[in-house]
Formats: structure tokens, sequence, C-alpha cells
RNA sequence: GUGGCUGUAGCUCAGUCGGUAGAGCCCCGGAUUGUGAUUCCGGUUGUCGUGGGUUCAAGUCCCAUCAGCCACCCCA
């Protein structure tokens, strides 16, 4: 026997029992999106490596040790994408989307981060993500979160997810507040954790969201970020405030909250769970205003958020809030040799006639007992058995009903899909 | 990348002190000779994750490796 393969680690197969939940949490997605007059845009997975290493920043984790990067055969450095925002800015600037015009896009598909796999967290994922662009009022940063507030309802887990929002500024205020936490961290310096310390260097900001208990009781009495919002930005961020309030939206100011990718200012925000353990965040996102102008378009305010469809398909399974999969409507088997004969082209005839409904054939010469066993375990509602000259529909799910012949079929199917 | 725990049949799991691999479910056949419950009878499950080592003998002990889970880290 040959040796076994099995999958790249982290990357998984969505199995036939799993795709009905799938297949439902896209379609929400996607009718909300429409809802919202947002417009599906398709990019591909593989990009330059330079596209992310300008967009996302060269010192963050992602460009430095979780990107799948190699070599194509003429020497130019791929990457996966590890994420959707750099390639949907690339596809926009590219064809002219974004010149002098607004767009809300939305997108939908795999990315790819070499990380230990844990809960929540695999090597290939799916990101649904949003993006607007040409929009600088604080509208569409409410806008796009109202859309996402609306997805948990839809879902049913809006009482399990919480908002919180922070401002990141202006590049300038934030550099100022980026020297002014550096400068009082430098004095903790020895009682800080090791990533922290490191971080003094690299990012001093994402110190902030250390989860080390002598690096959080530092932080206590460090500067905030908010005392040093320049008062755009603080008006942009009480513009947002204002229309979440007015809209009845939920939400807390997080200061610690600062996001892992070099390009996002102003707002960020997060939509966090404590029901999938380390992983809580399932949805995240802010604005970007100057990323389009970095990869070379013209100068456009943009927003967005991507949300973890593992993470969502988890957090919806732990609540019970998984639909139940279509069954069976029809199971048609013949019970005489024409019978067998004819059982093909009566299934297509119910499929042509009511397309709603799902047939299966029965395939197999068994016996009539082990045919109605296998009716009977497929799920489906009716059996309908085909003779010589007749045919007889049995209700599965009710060995009290009558088994109907052949004259009431035609109309029993046209009720079924309403009734069934 | 770091640490802890776990890998036995398609699934859920047992396997004692190292002594020839087990149960339930599922599946297949029959009792019932062409009508799905239940019951009863019979049957197939396997590189014990993989590769080495110790031993007369390894599912069991040791090492390595792969994978999964949980946490760190990171992030959606």
């Amino acid at each position: 026997m040959a040796k076994n393969i099995q999958a790249i680690r982290g990357m998984n197969d969505i199995l036939p029992s799993q795709s009905p939940a799938w297949q439902y949490v896209e379609g929400v997605l996607r009718q909300v999106a429409a809802q919202y007059s947002y417009q599906e845009i398709r990019m591909p997975v593989l990009e330059s490596t330079d596209l992310f290493k300008r967009s996302i920043g060269e010192v963050t984790d992602i460009v430095e040790k979780e990107m799948y990067t190699f070599d194509d055969r003429n020497g130019d450095s791929l990457t996966l994408r590890p994420e959707g925002t750099a390639s949907c800015v690339r596809a926009g600037n590219e064809h002219g989307l974004l010149y002098n015009q607004t767009q809300r896009l939305w997108y939908l598909g795999p990315m790819f981060r070499h990380e230990r796999p844990q809960k929540g967290r695999y090597r290939q994922f799916h990101q649904f993500g949003i993006e607007a662009f040409g929009m600088e009022g604080p509208d569409i940063d409410a806008e796009i979160i109202l859309l996402s507030a609306r997805l948990w309802q839809l879902f049913g887990i809006a009482d399990q997810v919480e908002l919180q929002l922070n401002s990141l500024a202006s590049n300038e205020a934030r550099a100022r507040y980026r020297d002014a936490l550096r400068e009082f961290l430098r004095a903790h310096e020895e009682h800080l954790d090791e990533d922290s310390k490191r971080r003094l260097d690299t990012n001093v900001l994402r110190v902030l969201d250390s989860k080390s208990p002598e690096t959080q009781a530092i932080l206590a009495n460090a500067p905030s970020l908010s005392e040093y919002w320049d008062d755009e930005s603080r008006a942009h961020f009480d513009g947002l405030c204002q229309r979440l309030d007015a809209a009845g939206i939920n939400y807390s100011l997080n200061e610690r909250l600062v996001r892992g990718l070099d390009y996002y200012n102003r707002t960020v925000f997060e939509w966090v769970t404590t029901e999938l353990g380390a992983q809580g965040t399932v949805c995240a996102g802010g604005r970007y205003d100057g990323l389009v102008e970095q990869l070379g378009g013209k100068a456009t305010p943009a927003v967005g958020f991507a949300m973890g469809m593992e993470r969502l398909v988890l957090l919806l399974e732990s609540q019970g809030k998984i639909p139940p999969a279509a069954s069976i409507d029809v199971y048609v088997m013949g019970a005489t040799e024409t019978g067998e004969l004819n059982a093909p082209a009566v299934a297509e005839t119910i499929r042509n006639l009511q397309p709603q409904l799902m047939v299966q054939l029965h395939s197999g010469a068994q016996n009539m007992k082990k045919k109605l066993a296998k009716a009977d375990k497929s799920g489906a509602t009716f059996a309908l058995v085909v003779r010589d000259n007749d045919y007889e529909l049995k209700h599965l799910r009710n060995r009290d009903a009558e088994p109907v012949t052949a004259a009431a079929i035609p109309e029993l199917l046209g009720e079924m899909q309403e009734r069934y």
C-alpha cells in the first residue's frame, strides 16, 4: 500500500458534513454585502512579495516570519497572500477603480500565514473582507461597523460579540505618542517582559497589548494615546461615536487596541468574543488613508475590515446557530424490472416539474426491504416506488400516513415544496 | 518559533506487570423468497501515526519524527 499523504499542517479539508454551514455563512455574507451595495472583487492568491512588504510593514510579524514566500521560475519573489487589503488596493489601483471615485467592495477567500496552528488559527484560513474607498468622513466608518453588527444579528450571535474601538489618530500624532511611550517605557525597561523589550525598538505600540501582568502594571501609568490625538482625528472619532450612538450600537473604548498592521490610522476596531479561547477576535479593521498612495495610487481615504470565517463558523457552532442542512425530499426506487428501468426517467420528470425538490435516485440491485431501509436512512421525507404501470409515494417520516397512489402524486409533489 | 497534553478499526474508546489486537456504533448478509421500527443470528474491519532502539518478546519502555489539541507568541 502506498504511503499515506496527509494535508499540509494547518490546512483543513471542509468535509461534506461541514460544507452546509459554510454555504449558509457565505450566503448571509453575500446577501448583506449586496444589501449595503457592496460589490464583489476576486483577487489572485499569489502576489509579488513586495506588495505585502510595502503595505503590511517590513518589521511586522506577518512579513518577518509568517509569509509563504518562494521564487517563481523566473526568479521573481512571490507570496501567498496573508491578507486581502493589500491585494484589493493593488487591484483597485491597477484597474483605475479608485481614481477620483468611491468604491464599496467585498471579497471572500483563503489567506495564508505560517503560524503554529491552534483553535481558530490555521495556516490556510478564510477571510470575508469589506473595503470602502474614497470616503473620508466617519459616516463610512459607521456604515461598515453597522454592516458587521447586522451580520451578528442575522447570525444570532449579537450577544456573544463585543465591539472595541480606538483611534490611532494621524501619523504625526501617533509618531509623537510613540516617542513619548518609548521614553516612558525606557525608564522601566528592566521590568518589561522579553517581547516588550524587543518591541521598544521595533514596534512600541504593540507593547500596549502585551499579556504580561508586570508589563500591564507598568502601562497603567503610561501616557495614553488619546492625549496625543490631533483635533481632526478627535473630531472624526467623536463623529463615529455619535453615529454609533444614534444607531444604538454598544461599544467600548480600548486605548490598548493598536492592531498589528502598519497601514492603519485613525479608526481601528475589533469585534471580540470570549467563546473561542485565545483567538477571540472574530472581525477587525480600521482606516488606512495612506495605503492607496503608498502603493502608487492617488491619495485616497479608505476603511475596511476582515472577518475570520473559521472563527465565525466555530462561534456559530458553539452557539448552536447553524441551521440544519437541507434533506432529501424524494427517494426514487424501482420495484419491478420495468420499474427499475423507468426510475431514472421518473426522477428526471420530478426534477423538471419541481426544480426545488431534492431528488435522490436509488442505485444498486437490492430487494425492497433494503431499498426502503436505504431510503429511510437517507433522511428523505418521501419514497417514490416505481412499478410497471403505477407509482406509490410513501411518507417516510410518518408511518401512519396512507401511501399515495399514482393519480394523486403530481399535485402532492406540487404541494411538497411548501409543506416540507 | 516556545511549552504542556494526546495519537489503537470509518467513528467513540478499552487494552492490567512487556507475552499472538478488543468492545460499542457503523457497514454487509440472514431470520422475513418484493415494502423502511424493534429484536435475534452471523460476518469484515487495523502498517496500534511514522521511523529507529532496548528485549527471547513492544500497542505497552526509550529516542527521533509527523500530526492534532491547549496555551505563549501573533492575529482574523
